[in-house]
DNA sequence: GTGGATGATCAAGAATTCTTGATCGCAAAC
DNA sequence: GTTTGCGATCAAGAATTCTTGATCATCCAC
């Protein structure tokens, strides 16, 4: 996976470096902004993942310029305030569930809160299905199983996508069809016990071990973990 | 999207059926349990997306029950617990991130509640990528773009769930590369522009209004929301 | 035992998709 | 003005993928 970038607007340089050498140290890419007018330039170079605010900046108001943010970008915004200021307002100022942090802050604590924010906006798992030990990646169009990689082709992709999401559940065929396919057809079936023949084929015929693709006998397919 | 299917464990039969049709009248699918033994057998008939659990049902403790359903699923669980019960021991119990309502409760908390729990596991969001107004599915293999259904061919979908994914980020040639087809080649750049070429012939010139698909004229590609 | 229904699998033609090569346009460099 | 480099686009063959038809096995009903 990219490693997640970071935009610290922050206007004391020692903090800075301090947080930039944590988080790098954590596999993060961290951008640095002193200043607001850096903040705009190098959101725009860099497109962050997240941005780290410092409420107090020399050239404004960190708070307005979260509005002007949110015009660019819908990365998730973590503030950091300074205890003394009204907590109310800093509540009230957040809005569709970014954070913020009162200085001074635990770095641990804030790495927490940064990985939360992260972890809310997806950018670790779009794309993706897991289903322990089972990963679909839509994006590389495959699917990983114990370690093992097994290119699928689109359909087998949907196919699997559709049975992960609705692991032990049964699914009838015209309902695997429109899931995957769109809309209906009179073949449906038949296409449909096609494409799991081959995804069988794929993922060795004991699901490596770990799951079971079987026929309820009533026109529908089950997908479920044998092992736990 | 399929709708949500619950399972409501709760001996009180007036309390479940009130809260069934609530939640039936909000989309989901409500299964009813009036005993551990019931829950079980409907645990394995419908694979529940999330489990509203009772704590006193008259065969065992929620609690102790908990512990068996995580060995066959990972839905989220919702205690459902009386005020007076310890709290620390509710607290205690709940691990990774599943939650509590204490009763009585009011049911727009507890759909609330139920609402953010699915939200969590990705319920919603498992297999799209969504870029307001441009979403991807990779389950239908097709992207929607203002409520406009556009088909896509799997490297096309991967392209664009690549470009989405890192909105407004540049994004060399062997980068997207990479992501998409995995490893490298000679003729990356070439094979990369012409399926760029190809999506944008399919989103349009100009990306409905919303986007731009641009070359950064180095060797990268830049895909950006250039309306808000 | 026979017949019918259902699911699994194989095979091949049809359809789609991907890659590569060729060409064109534009802009910067010489 | 010419050349060179780079991106965009078109086109066609190559490769893959999808669908459909045929066959086989199994199970249950008769």
């Amino acid at each position: 996976m990219k490693k997640a970038t970071l935009l610290m607007v922050e206007d004391e340089a020692d903090v800075l470096a301090i947080n930039r050498e944590y988080f790098e140290g954590k596999g993060y890419e961290v951008i640095g902004a002193d200043t607001l007018a850096q903040a705009r330039f190098q959101l725009e170079e860099h497109s962050p993942d997240l941005i780290l605010l410092d409420v107090m900046m020399p050239d404004g108001s960190g708070f307005e310029f979260c509005a002007e943010l949110r015009q660019k970008t819908n990365a998730p915004i973590i503030f950091l305030t300074c205890r003394d200021e009204n907590e109310s307002v800093v509540k009230g100022l957040l809005q569709g569930g970014d954070d913020y942090v009162t200085k001074p802050y635990d770095l641990n604590v804030l790495a927490a809160r940064v990985g939360a924010q992260l972890r809310r906006t997806g950018f670790m798992t779009a794309g993706k299905i897991e289903l322990f030990p089972l990963s679909i990646d839509f994006l590389l169009g495959e699917a990983t199983l114990d370690d093992e990689c097994i290119p699928l082709t689109q359909k087998e992709l949907q196919l699997l996508g559709c049975f992960a999401l609705f692991a032990g559940r049964r699914l009838s065929y015209d309902e695997i069809y429109s899931r995957a396919w769109g809309g209906s057809s009179p073949g449906a079936a038949h296409t449909v016990a096609v494409h799991v023949a081959n995804l069988r084929k794929k993922l060795g015929a004991d699901g490596g071990g770990w799951f079971e693709l079987s026929n309820s006998g009533k026109g529908e397919y089950i997908f479920s973990k044998v092992r736990y």
